[in-house]
DNA sequence: CGTCTGAACTTACTCGGAGTAAGTATTACT
DNA sequence: AGTAATACTTACTCCGAGTAAGTTCAGACG
């Protein structure tokens, strides 16, 4: 006999939702724990408690759901990041500090990024651009307001922005699969490359 | 009546292949250019002018289709980069024309770098360091000489290099995408962080 | 010259996952 | 009580990846 015992179709008894949108996230990242960047729906689904049609109407497809835990670990990386750094001034220093909590918040989510950045559907350059834009744009207003407070030209961040996350994103795949540096070593020689660049002096 | 009359099962006339790997991969490209980033097998084995199994046999699946194309356009970046630089020492104004030169590449063969870079299938994290690390390589290689050249710590060049080509990466999604800047502005900005760094100095 | 083996294809599947339509049980309203 | 709306499940369809089996031609061997 089946130790699960299926619920029967119809409408659950209590009249609510059996679940809502956050608890189908927080299945489809423990789905994602267990089988992989690969989970199919239906895993999702199940591993929720429910069948593939619910998670339609709580979060949506393939694409909304992958969007939706995309903002899940932008935010907790930008948490993450934001505590590391609280009220340090922008500095050597600082930089350190910021690209090290990013290496340490990818690594504690390791196949959530890897979910998220390696994009099962069609579309994913514009999820890529998605979750990078998220984390972007607090990225950019920070070094706009920077820049603007020593005089400079602000209107570069933008870009800045797109190139030290792609920096990170690209760097930390690589990290995760074919290195074994400690994530402040790593954080260390970035920084060298960003804050001082390529330049001899 | 049918214009294209199918061929007919069995061996062709002549007894030799009717495409090669080369011509498969042509097919490929032109399939993207036409469908876009989402073109099914099928669809490129129908403008290679054969079936299925016949792209199974020369190339393999779909993975390997996206790497074999991987390196076909890591190729020509390379190249046009390096006949860009050719002969200029590594200085500031080198940095802008590399730039420039893989800003100006990845937009000439727009579709097939979206399709390299967003992964249909479900490992395209390895695909996208499968891809950098071809570019990785020379530039990697590049650095190290400099480094070494100029006294100072070469193995640093490895991360740098994924750093550099990831922002590169993600830079250049965006620009496709979102932006509208002429190729040797933005190359000019990212020169301006990649050279000299956030530091005000 | 006929036959047999292997090469180079196509046809015709299987398998799995995304997305959807239709059915069923419960609640809420009148 | 009877009806409408709600919250599910079942049971599909559709499409693409990958594969097994069938078909035709070339070359060798008698």
């Amino acid at each position: 006999m089946k130790v699960t015992t299926r619920r029967r179709p119809g409408r659950p008894v209590g009249g609510k939702h059996v679940v809502d949108r956050e608890l189908v996230l927080d299945a489809a990242e423990r789905a994602i724990r267990r089988e992989g960047a690969g989970v199919s729906l239906e895993a999702i689904a199940i591993e929720a408690g429910v069948t593939k049609p619910v998670v339609y109407a709580r979060v949506g497809g393939r694409t909304e759901v992958a969007n939706a835990l995309s903002a899940r670990l932008a935010n907790r990386i930008i948490v993450a990041v934001g505590t590391a750094i609280a009220g340090k001034p922008i500095g050597r220093s600082t930089l350190v500090s910021f690209l090290t909590a990013n290496l340490e918040a990818v690594a504690e989510h390791r196949d959530l990024f890897l979910y998220v950045t390696g994009g099962t559907n069609d579309d994913s350059p514009h999820r890529a651009l998605y979750l990078a834009s998220q984390s972007t744009v607090p990225l950019a207003a920070q070094l706009s307001a920077w820049r603007t407070a020593s005089g400079r030209d602000p209107a570069i961040s933008v870009p800045w922005s797109y190139a030290i996350i792609g920096m990170l994103h690209l760097t930390s795949l690589w990290w995760l699969n074919e290195s074994d540096l400690p994530a402040g070593e790593l954080a260390e020689q970035l920084t060298e490359l960003l804050w001082s660049g390529l330049a001899t002096e």
